[in-house]
DNA sequence: TCCTAAGCGAGACGGTACGTCTTGTCTTCCA
DNA sequence: TGGAAGACAAGACGTACCGTCTCGCTTAGGA
């Protein structure tokens, strides 16, 4: 965002590195909103008056240590190296690449902080952004792949796009919220397997569905 | 929450009915958290002391508030009167029963407040109590018939639930993020036509999906 | 000064009065600008957000301090009832009346706190507030009721109204520096013979100058 | 003060310079305490670090600049080669010497800088210091030396020290604040008449006081 | 002439105090 | 008697300075 940064020296690096740990923690101790910057502060260590040096609040903090997450969901997302490659094999059935590239994985390794900040004491502008992203993503890596290999979409690009996304959301959410039951690897079947039908069928591509959800058997109550 | 509360006075019910009115406007032009009670108060020509006599907080004020809409979108959206005949229908091929029932008209009645609340400077509770609510009314209305009336479901009915919550919320964010440009009914059968395909399957019902999708022929950049 | 002030109620003159209690204190102890509204607050038992409801910073609490002080002063000095009456007696070489309205009995009362606020850690604006009311009281009291009984000044009233201010400010602080080891009338009667030859005949008023000083025979090294 | 100092460099001299200059000139712009060191160095182009190797606050680099005017005011002020020798003049009614040494001369020549710091803007310890330093100057060159010769002294000598040195005070600072409408001469020979009876009579020296001061008959408004 | 100790610029850092802003409670006064 | 008005305690906010420190770069003055 900013590449004419300064570039940091170890001090600077150490003192930024103590904030966001502190954050992380705290966060999932006792939420964000009723955090102060004190709190932190005295969490990591640094003096209150330091914190105002590196950050201009605790949103700004806050936002980037997001940054490490989005780069983290970069590497685990958004990773077809060759998307229409994937498009073309799913247009011959086999979905196997679209299972693979999960952010479940992603998720279930910060499960504690996507519990906190996706949760109702959580902060909205996090929850909007992951869906902002997650849309770019699937934008980016299946639907306009999928455009160009296709017969013409039977709906909005976007609104396709924000739906998958939003599915996403609400599925991690109950995930984490209900005891996180199932593996990652299990979620991203599930939910791939909800969702391809009415994605593919409306971006206009022909496939089949996968029959069975292997690993998934344990369906009941909840 | 406490049917045991006192029958309110005339001049109670219009304190607390000048509150919230003075919230809902200010949320419109100023967004929730960045609003203090003098805020509220001094809009509502009340005195501050008078706000706690009613509220413990203004999250208090917001979510009596939002029982208001809760009690509309209920009107709008869990009005099927009989959901085993409308999945029954389902089976039959005929998807009109769903696509009346529609919480897009409610959302479309309410989009300033609805913009707000749902965005980046909104309120993360209010997002997962829209979800969590949307998720109920779709397990209530749609799952538990379906489940009584297919072969069994395919994957975790709260898993399809909160799905299908989800990609609403992620939808309903778009469209009013991007200028509300089709009309709730559009929204309403282009997000059906979306969900259908996987939430029958995953629910163990056999059916086709609406081909068309009337008056959605508008499809391009956005 | 303010006329239009609103009228306190028991509370608020509490108030401000533990905090002016705690300034005098204060100073005495500490001086005046290594002070802290903290320290003043603690000391007074009183919120700090208080603090800033009744006085702008400490500066203006003290110069509200200092009001009460004037207007003890205006009392003990400021009571020549009939100035006019006063120079004619002096004319006559009766100087009973200047002897007997001294600021120095003020001062001995307050000695504490004018031996901090006079001195090298003290206020700046005291000491010049001071000397210029005392001018001005000079210049109200004894030289321009001379002017209208004389023949006329030989120096500017302003200057000698100043010169006898200054030697005013000068023989306290030295008074209070030094250890107060005379009585409040002593300084009186040596303060007034040192100016009274230079003043009097500077206003062009013809009068004998007192030849001893009752009670300062104490005359030494120091 | 500290005679084993190290001697300095060409650089820090000039860093020295650099910094009083600054401190002089933002002095006269907008006083000493609302003054930061950062502005200084500023003013200076000196690194702030830097600052605080030669000085310990911005007291410090005050009295130290302070030093220059005293070593100037010296020069003016306390130049009688022998002091008996005045006293003696002045026993055959010969007042000139006492005119010559002139405070007013120097106060003249850094107008702009005592205009400030004698004001309510000041230094409480800049105007005690000059206090100090006055009575001292007076009590060397004045009172000892009448001693020696006079009939003894009918007040205590620092008492009339501190009362001479107060109402310089007191006269220069009404004569910067008004405007300085008078010639440092004028100013010279008023204050010294109006001084010199009391001061001559208290120490025990009789004298003619002289009768007329030339130059000084624009005597009115101000 | 080179070398080395020092001065110096730059700026991170821990602190302390500032004056402002909210919050929720409590008191006073008025209708 | 109950609501309006607003004083109050508490405490977080973001800013401004302070004095200390560490880090390299430059420069003066003795070798």
């Amino acid at each position: 965002m900013k590449p004419d940064e300064k570039p940091l020296d170890r001090r600077q690096r150490r003192t930024r590195k103590l904030l966001r740990d502190a954050l992380l923690q705290l966060i999932v101790e006792k939420g964000f909103d009723t955090l102060s910057v004190q709190d932190i502060t005295d969490r990591a260590d640094v003096s209150r008056a330091t914190f105002y040096l590196h950050f201009r609040d605790k949103e700004d903090l806050l936002f980037n240590s997001m940054r490490e997450l989005y780069d983290d969901l970069v590497d685990k997302v958004g990773l077809f190296s060759d998307p229409h490659e994937v498009v073309a094999q799913i247009m011959d059935g086999n979905h196997d690449a679209c299972l693979q590239a999960s952010d479940f994985e992603h998720v279930a390794e910060y499960a504690n902080f996507y519990r906190v900040l996706l949760s109702e004491k959580g902060v909205a502008s996090f929850t909007v952004q992951v869906r902002r992203y997650l849309a770019q993503i699937f934008r980016e890596q299946i639907v306009e792949p999928a455009l160009a290999a296709g017969n013409g979409p039977r709906l909005p690009p976007d609104l396709i796009a924000h739906a998958l996304a939003g599915a996403h959301i609400g599925v991690i959410s109950w995930w984490l919220e209900s005891g996180a039951e199932f593996t990652p690897e299990q979620m991203a079947r599930m939910t791939y397997s909800l969702s391809a039908f009415g994605m593919w069928w409306s971006l206009g591509i022909e496939t089949q569905i996968p029959d069975a959800i292997p690993g998934t058997q344990a369906i009941g109550a909840s």
